[in-house]
DNA sequence: TTTGGGACCTGGAGGC
DNA sequence: TGCCTCCAGGTCCCAA
């Protein structure tokens, strides 16, 4: 299931591969792929014909793509996202991926989108969207000014931002993420910890696996209120936060099944760092360092599922 | 305005 | 063997 760090993955090696490339082709195999684009599959497929990949921009598990339609040489500040008013936006969803194929290789089981780029010899030329579970999407939508004037998101030196994503908060591993005001963000929600974690208006990027990790990271229980929680409490969730998005992004994200793979189709390792995430019934690790056997437990969550340990993550 | 719940979607697993 | 139900979860929409 990509999160932050296996779209941080997917944005590296699309950077490396379409980056200033040309679009020849769009095939949409199916159109609810491209629900989000509301002007439907004609446009989509002609706004993107012809168009030069300008750069691969992320906040948090929104990725857009630049579009250039003038010819030449690309050019720095263009690399930088400038120069282009509309970009390519895709979302993963559950289940999405993007990879990089040549053409003569087989069309995959959920092949939604195709789009293919002038030939290069040391490049994939297709960029295959494949989706199983039909939770993500392509789009082209406008490029507006970030409300801030810092770049939209990572990868980006423009201050713009795709209007899809310009409602979501920044993620912790954007170099313009302000800890105050995520603190402040959340003394003001009346809400449960993770509840706020997984609210993209707030913070993005942090999904399920990721908030369970962090928040047994910072021995934090779920429901904590967010109004009560002390400023050490919000500023060590953070570095956890971060600390287990890193750790994860340098093995290639995380994997529990075929639903997730990079652009080149190969699965991350992370998985088998997991603290807590999946392991109902087993022991917690930290308390077996302490010479206690305490069994993770999961518990319903938002019509889903959250994992903590009942010793080291008490609801005060 | 804020918060919480449910729908969307597909395929695998498990029960009968 | 076949059918049915449940489960996974990111995002959007709507009701309270």
């Amino acid at each position: 299931m990509p999160e932050l760090p296996e779209v941080e993955v997917v944005r590296r090696g699309l950077q490396k591969w379409v980056q200033g490339r040309t679009v020849t082709g769009v095939e949409v195999v199916d159109p609810r792929s491209i629900r989000r684009h509301t002007h439907g599959t004609e446009d989509f497929r002609s706004q993107l014909t012809g168009a030069r990949i300008g750069a691969v921009v992320r906040r948090g598990k929104f990725l857009w793509l630049p579009l250039l339609h003038d010819s030449g040489e690309l050019q720095d500040s263009e690399a930088a996202g400038a120069g282009s008013d509309v970009a390519l936006m895709a979302h993963l969803g559950m289940s999405g991926q993007l990879l990089m194929q040549d053409p003569d290789q087989p069309d995959e089981k959920h092949l939604k989108v195709r789009i293919a780029f002038e030939p290069r010899a040391d490049a994939p030329d297709e960029l295959r969207f494949v989706d199983q579970r039909i939770f993500g999407g392509l789009s082209v939508t406008s490029l507006v000014p970030t409300s801030d004037g810092l770049p939209g998101g990572l990868g980006d030196q423009a201050p713009l931002i795709a209007a899809e994503a310009a409602h979501i908060a920044r993620d912790p591993l954007d170099p313009s993420f302000s800890v105050e005001a995520f603190m402040a963000a959340l003394k003001r929600r009346r809400t449960g910890l993770k509840r706020a974690l997984l609210d993209q208006s707030l913070i993005s990027g942090i999904g399920n696996i990721y908030a369970d990790e962090a928040l047994w990271a910072s021995k934090l229980h779920y429901a904590r209120p967010t109004e009560k929680l002390r400023p050490a409490e919000v500023a060590e969730l953070l570095q956890n936060v971060r600390a287990v998005m890193t750790a994860s992004l340098e093995v290639g994200g995380t994997t529990f099944d075929s639903l997730y793979v990079n652009v080149n189709g190969a699965s991350g390792y992370f998985e088998r760092s997991l603290n807590v995430y999946g392991r109902e019934g087993q022991p917690c690790y930290r308390c077996q360092d302490n010479g206690l056997l305490t069994l993770i437990r999961r518990e319903p969550f938002m019509n889903r599922s959250s994992y903590l340990c009942p010793v080291c993550q008490r609801k005060r």
